[in-house]
DNA sequence: GATTCGTGGTC
DNA sequence: TGACCAAGAAT
């Protein structure tokens, strides 16, 4: 039984009317029928890819407090740029935020493209994130076809085939009703939608606008749409990290390498992560001294592997060293440390310290 | 086109 | 407890 037929300009109307009402006050967004700030926009959807509204809030705040605008971002030091983005993930993010930065202030003297195939062209800014800006910051006719985008089109049309295939099919539907009128708002109503309403588990059909007219919901098969591929599990990798300590209190860090796996930021040496088992091996120690095991375990996971990490600890005299540097342990907050590493640094101490009473 | 890239919350 | 999930991009 096919749904009764709607008028694109009647299911823009609904949601426009629902939007109009129950709009989401976030830091980024500017007052109603104003336009918002294009660095907002653009610091706001880096920091969005793949991370949650409740997660970004608080730092994108920070950001704002320490560089008002997109000049002051591309004259800090990536160092500082890499402290403030730690525990957000993705560290490429902030690489490329502050490539970007770099060049909105270098070529366009500080003023962010207007255009869709203007932003393509920055660092950090793809297919989506290039159509979010033009639509929100700029009020240009652009689809940013996200993962609310393809829930909700996944069922207002109930399209059964699975992600990512579907993707092309979706992004063509959420083309064909963008509208000439408010397509900022427009996209700001699906995300919203998305977010609250058509959620990925426990839609709330009831309350949303487009509940007639919704072909899933029609079939009883709303939660079960999107469809997705089957994920590939994830393999179990293992290391040693080595804690080394001086009998002042400096413990040994360095720097990971610019790209791949958290880029850039600081770490307790260790091993290579392998899915062999991995015995202590003291010649891939960064310092000599007598390492020993400490019990436990810090595990973490990533979006490919899973971590087990076990701590090494020894008593060194601070020495030189050709890869890394001694830091104070209560300086440690000032280097850029990822989740996985603050786990092991946690762990290091509260064991360590148990060892020497 | 398939892989690589984090983290915290949720059920 | 573990798998899934979140306003994806780069290679």
């Amino acid at each position: 039984m096919a749904a009764p037929p709607i008028a694109p300009q009647e299911l823009n109307r609904l949601l426009l009317d629902w939007y109009d009402r129950h709009r989401r006050r976030l830091p980024w967004r500017a007052e109603p029928g104003k336009r918002a700030d294009p660095y907002h926009v653009w610091l706001s959807e880096i920091m969005l890819q793949q991370t949650t509204v409740a997660t970004v809030g608080p730092y994108f705040r920070r950001f704002l407090e320490l560089w008002p605008t997109v000049e002051d971002l591309a004259a800090a030091d990536l160092d500082a740029v890499l402290h403030s983005w730690q525990g957000l993930g993705y560290y490429a993010r902030a690489r490329n935020l502050h490539k970007c930065a770099q060049a909105v202030a270098g070529r366009h003297g500080g003023v962010f493209p207007d255009t869709e195939a203007e932003l393509l062209t920055l660092p950090g800014i793809g297919a989506y994130t290039a159509a979010a800006i033009a639509a929100i910051a700029f009020d240009r006719k652009a689809t940013p076809a996200d993962g609310n985008f393809e829930r909700v089109f996944a069922r207002l049309h109930a399209v059964e085939t699975p992600l990512p295939d579907a993707k092309p099919i979706l992004r063509g539907l959420a083309a064909a009703l963008t509208p000439e009128r408010r397509p900022g708002d427009h996209a700001q109503a699906v995300m919203d939608l998305g977010a609250t309403i058509c959620t990925p588990r426990s839609p709330k059909c009831m309350a949303c606008p487009w509940h007639e007219p919704c072909e899933a919901r029609n079939l009883g098969i709303a939660a079960d749409l999107p469809r997705k591929s089957p994920k590939k599990q994830k393999p179990t990798r293992r290391g040693i990290a080595f804690w080394a300590v001086t009998p002042g209190g400096a413990a040994l860090l360095r720097r990971r390498p610019e790209s791949g796996l958290l880029g850039g930021m600081m770490e307790v040496p260790s091993t290579d992560w392998t899915e062999a088992d991995s015995a202590l091996a003291e010649a891939e120690a960064p310092v000599k001294g007598e390492w020993r095991l400490l019990p436990g375990l810090v595990r973490h996971t990533f979006t490919h592997f899973h971590l087990e990490l076990t701590v090494a600890s020894a008593s060194v005299a601070e020495q030189k060293v050709t890869d890394g540097v001694w830091v104070p342990l209560d300086r440690l907050g000032e280097h850029a440390l990822p989740t996985v590493m603050k786990k092991v640094v946690t762990h290091a101490l509260a064991q360590a310290g148990k060892q020497k009473r």
